[in-house]
DNA sequence: GGTTGATTTTTTGTATTCAAAATACATTCG
DNA sequence: CGAATGTATTTTGAATACAAAAAATCAACC
């Protein structure tokens, strides 16, 4: 809030020791469930304890970490339900974006984000799984800065952070692909008819689809490690 | 996330602090714009400085201080622009938790909200104000709690601390209140009906009245002050 | 008198130290 | 041999100490 200073920012050793944590966390390096010691990470990082602790409770703030009293602090390994819960909201959260876009979103945007559409197409056909990915994820990046609500875009991305660690992204087969595939192009001609109410309703959709694909992909994976309850290493990073 | 221990839990000092701050806060004793001078706390708190800024740091991940590198952290004072953003996140999320409260709430808590209700009618006919709040804040409380979802429970908590720091409890005029008492009725009926829809479209209509109410509010308190751009003292708290 | 510049003081950022709690380990006793 | 208890080690929590940056003070100069 207030105004973002704009001048030459020399980051600051806690900003940068979280933004560090942030991506070991989502990109899986610190694994869901796994501890954070705090002696080993301030080696790796070289810094001492202070400014790595400092972080870390931002980290709790943001939802990416739990803070066991006495006993240091865990990624977060988000449940079933809190998967369901947390997909809910992102869905709810997905749905104003397009809601609000749907009323402010310029020509211009309106135009990348159907050239990114159309990206997005070309990688379906060649079945370019990561391509995918990364151009849905700068769709709904644009999506989300058409809405012009920074407030909303920073509660988005924080509950999407949480997410981002699960790594949802084996090869969905070819149904759902396409389902999804559907669900975007009905969005940018909802977005292009300036149709929030439509957009909104397309948008939720899409979610709650994307919520029942990783929930399955949830429990199949769970079923593939076969149960065993407390596993607390932190190496296999495969 | 993961289990909560329900062990009795000693609460740890950076935890209190944050708790306490926040109180601070959200009453206004540390000011919108105000400096958290970090001996001074210290001192008021009899603690030292390590935990006093484990708590601020987790506070500005919360959105309620803005940290200014080498120049401490202030308490946020959120623009005009930045309530307009606010309140629309909120009407979001309110709508989303009458839709699923409309699908899930019980019997029991339907019975509860009807009670609040009428207790706030209570209120209103008194012209009871600081009631009136009070009741008003518990009846979103529970319509929040009968959406049974945590996650959107603490998103919703953590983006009200932001707003809730405004204190806009002056005596709105009978007219907007009479309207705000109208759209609890509409909200109750809704959630009767169990229609999700109605009651989303009610909630957030309520919530962007509520918004133009606290933003003309902004604007008289500011004329009120007399421009004065730069005021950086922190006792006047009349 | 106001402005600039150096010096002092204050305040913040980081590291280190000390204390307390939890865990791991070994020894003892049943 | 196994469970339990006491001890050592590790790890976290909090306070202090030190360094660097910003702010305040004061003096000289225009």
């Amino acid at each position: 809030m207030v105004s973002a200073r704009l001048s030459i920012s020399r980051p600051v050793l806690h900003e940068q020791v979280a933004q560090r944590l942030r991506q070991m966390l989502v990109e899986g390096v610190i694994p869901p469930g796994g501890k954070l010691n705090e002696r080993t990470l301030c080696e790796e990082l070289s810094i001492s304890r202070t400014p790595l602790r400092e972080a870390i409770k931002m980290l709790a703030a943001e939802g990416l970490v739990e803070l066991l009293p006495n006993r240091g602090s865990v990624a977060v390994q988000l449940s079933e339900a809190d998967v369901h819960h947390t997909f809910e909201v992102m869905a709810g959260l997905e749905g104003l974006s397009g809601e609000l876009a749907a009323q402010r979103v310029t020509d211009a945007e309106l135009n990348e984000i159907k050239a990114l559409h159309f990206e997005m197409m070309a990688a379906y056909t060649r079945r370019d799984l990561s391509a995918y990915y990364q151009i849905n994820a700068a769709i709904h990046r644009s999506l989300n800065e058409a809405a012009k609500n920074p407030v909303l875009t920073a509660t988005y991305n924080q509950v999407n952070a949480r997410l981002q660690a699960l790594r949802f992204r084996s090869n969905q087969d070819g149904d759902k692909w396409q389902r999804a595939v559907d669900e975007h192009m009905a969005m940018v001609q909802a977005l292009q008819a300036r149709d929030g109410t439509r957009l909104r309703q397309v948008l939720m959709e899409h979610l709650d689809n994307k919520r029942s694909i990783v929930i399955e992909q949830m429990r199949s994976a769970a079923q593939a490690v076969q149960p065993e309850p407390a596993d607390h290493d932190q190496g296999h990073a495969e």
